[in-house]
DNA sequence: CGTATATGGATAC
DNA sequence: TATCCCTATACGT
């Protein structure tokens, strides 16, 4: 499921399973066939992340945007009778579930679409200053801004939280309050943190040696999100709603 | 069977 | 701020 490194996996493993030849594209649930027909045949030149967005550019310049949202899930070598496009290549079949969005377009589209995201941590051209000079000149809540992805691309509610607290910084703590080193040095949290998603295709934040463990056999992925006590220092964690979505902070490692 | 929940985002007021 | 969209899974009855 679906923040940046995810997206950014998922690019990874469809270029070396659908570029170098003609693919088969299909929309089984039916809402995009129209744009799987113009697909049919056609050859992948390149597969791009960009945040949470996935970008199929096409030989033909079409380019195929898809963003998984919440729900939105990829299966390969797996039929769903739901899926709202599936490409074919050879023997192996990715198909998607769920996407808030699948359509095509131009790279002209794909550039406006980049065009309001930040910063992307996972990306050579994902530049920390860019993320810092906004952040630290805007009064909003920093759980706040993280969430945004036009002030950081990739980031979602998992990765919000666990990187906050790694930092012990409040999510609700205005970006003005917050040094730019602090701020530099979050971007870099989540740049490993991300990164360190990508390696695993799921979201570790604990070291499990740290906890007598193996990456395998963990039991607990995460300091704070979705547990009751803090892993540092035990407190219960706060929960509350911050604009429509879960927030997590522990009372005494995240002073406000 | 229903209901709640989920790592997201666009759009309408 | 509220509403809607998208799907799968967990859990209670």
């Amino acid at each position: 499921m679906p923040e940046g490194h995810t997206i950014h996996r998922l690019a990874r493993d469809h270029t070396a399973d659908l570029l170098g030849g003609p693919v088969r594209a299909s929309s089984p649930q039916g809402r995009f066939e129209a744009g799987a027909a113009l697909l049919d045949g056609g050859t992948l030149e390149r597969i791009e992340a960009y945040g949470k967005h996935l970008f199929y550019r096409w030989s033909d310049d079409r380019v195929l945007h898809i963003h998984l949202g919440l729900f939105g899930k990829f299966h390969r070598n797996d039929p769903r009778p739901t899926s709202r496009v599936r490409l074919s290549r050879g023997d192996v079949t990715v198909e998607v579930t769920g996407p808030t969005d699948c359509s095509l377009g131009t790279s002209a589209d794909r550039d406006r679409i980049v065009a309001r995201l930040g910063p992307d941590p996972l990306r050579r051209d994902g530049r920390a200053e860019r993320f810092v000079e906004r952040a630290a000149r805007s009064r909003r809540a920093i759980g706040l801004q993280l969430l945004d992805q036009s002030v950081v691309a990739g980031v979602g509610n998992v990765y919000r939280a666990e990187a906050l607290f790694v930092h012990g910084i409040h999510p609700l703590r205005p970006g003005t309050s917050i040094a730019d080193d602090e701020l530099s040095a979050l971007w870099e949290t989540l740049r490993t943190m991300l990164r360190q998603g990508v390696r695993d295709n799921r979201i570790i934040t604990v070291d499990p040696a740290v906890l007598g463990t193996t990456r395998r056999r963990l039991r607990r992925a995460t300091w704070i999100y979705r547990q009751d006590q803090c892993l540092r220092c035990g407190t219960p964690v706060d929960r509350w709603d911050l604009s429509g979505r879960w927030a997590y902070a522990c009372p005494r490692c995240q002073p406000t």
